[in-house]
DNA sequence: AGCCGATAGTTGACACGTCACTCAAAACGT
DNA sequence: ACGTTTTGAGTGACGTGTCAACTATCGGCT
C-alpha cells in the first residue's frame, strides 16, 4: 500500500517497544524461575509437556517437532542435550527403520510434575494476574490477528 | 495467594500458547525479512539503532547495555562480532581507561539506512496493518500491564 | 602514599537455534 | 525389479545469550 514513510509514528514505536521489553523480559523472568526451581529450560518443559501430553510418553521427532512448532533439527538437538541429561531416551521405530521415538523417562516425568504447579503460578502472576478481563480478552485478540497476519506471510493465500 | 489449581484454564491455555507461537514467528519473520534485505540481524540492528540515535555515533559499552536493555557481556560478544564485519570499532577512552566507546562505522551506518525502511514496513504489515485502532490501543495496555508486573519481580515494592 | 571495594569491560564455557548438508530408508513411477 | 525422488533424522558450523570468572582501573578512606 505505502511505501513512503519509513520509520514508524510515535505511538507506533513507544508500542513497538513495549513488545520489545515484554518480548525480552518474560521469557527471560520464567525461565530464570523454572532453572532455579527445578533445573528445567523452557525448551526442556515444552518438550516434556509434548511427550507427556502423549498417550505412550513417546513422540516420534517429527511429531514432537509438530508439537513445539520446532525444527526437526532443533528438536534433535534438544533431545540430544536432553538424553544426555537422562531426561529422555531415543528409541529406534519398527515400522519405519528410519525413524525414531523419543519417550520420557522417569526422571522426565518427575522432573516436569515438580515443575508444572510453579511455572503455571509464574505465568499467572506476570500475565494472567496483570490484565483485567476485558483486556485480557483484546490481549488474546490482537495476538490471534498477528497469528493471522504471520501465517499469511508464507502462504500465497489470495495474490 | 493460591498454591491450588496447579495449571492454566482452558481459555488461559489458549491465550498462552497464542502468545507462545507469536513470540516464536513474530521475530523469526522479521529476522529473516532483515537478513535477507540487507545482511543484518535484529541484534546487529538494535545496536545499530542505538549508536546512529546518538550524537556522535558512539557510546561506552555500559551506555550501550542501557539502551539495548542487555547484560554488558551480550553487548561485548556482540561487538566482536559486527567489529570483525566492519558495521562498528571500539575505541578506547581517555577520561575512564577501563572503558570502551563503540563508533558506528560508514560501513554500520550505510546498512542501517538501508535496512531501516524495509524492517518499518514489516513491523508495520506483520503487526500495525494488522491491529485495529481499537484493539491495537488494548494491546498497548496489555503490554503496560505485563510491563509492570515484570518489573515488580525484582522489585521490593511493598512488601 | 597505600590499600580496598566498586566499577568497566572482556573472556570462556556452555545452552540454544538455524542453516546447509548428509545418510538411510521408504515411496513411487515405469 | 529398478532407479529416482521424497522423507525422517542427525551433524557440524556458526550466530546468539547467559553466567561466572578475570583484569584493569577508579575512587574513597586512612
Amino acid at each position: 500500500m505505502d511505501t513512503e514513510d519509513p520509520w514508524l509514528s510515535d505511538s507506533q514505536q513507544r508500542t513497538w517497544r513495549r513488545w520489545l521489553t515484554v518480548e525480552r523480559l518474560l521469557p527471560a523472568a520464567l525461565a530464570r524461575d523454572l532453572q532455579a526451581g527445578s533445573g528445567l529450560s523452557l525448551p526442556d518443559f515444552e518438550v516434556l509437556v509434548g511427550l507427556t501430553e502423549s498417550p505412550d510418553g513417546r513422540l516420534r521427532v517429527g511429531d514432537l517437532a509438530q508439537a513445539t512448532g520446532w525444527e526437526r533439527s532443533r528438536v534433535s538437538h534438544q533431545v540430544t542435550r536432553m538424553e544426555n541429561r537422562g531426561l529422555v531416551r531415543r528409541r529406534g521405530c519398527a515400522e519405519d527403520r528410519r525413524g525414531a521415538f523419543v519417550h520420557v523417562t522417569d526422571a522426565g516425568r518427575a522432573a516436569i510434575e515438580a515443575a508444572a504447579p510453579a511455572h503455571a503460578r509464574a505465568v499467572r502472576r506476570l500475565v494472567f494476574d496483570a490484565l483485567d478481563a476485558e483486556r485480557l480478552e483484546a490481549f488474546d485478540a490482537a495476538l490471534a490477528d498477528i497469528s493471522e497476519a504471520l501465517s499469511r506471510e508464507k502462504d500465497p493465500v489470495d495474490r
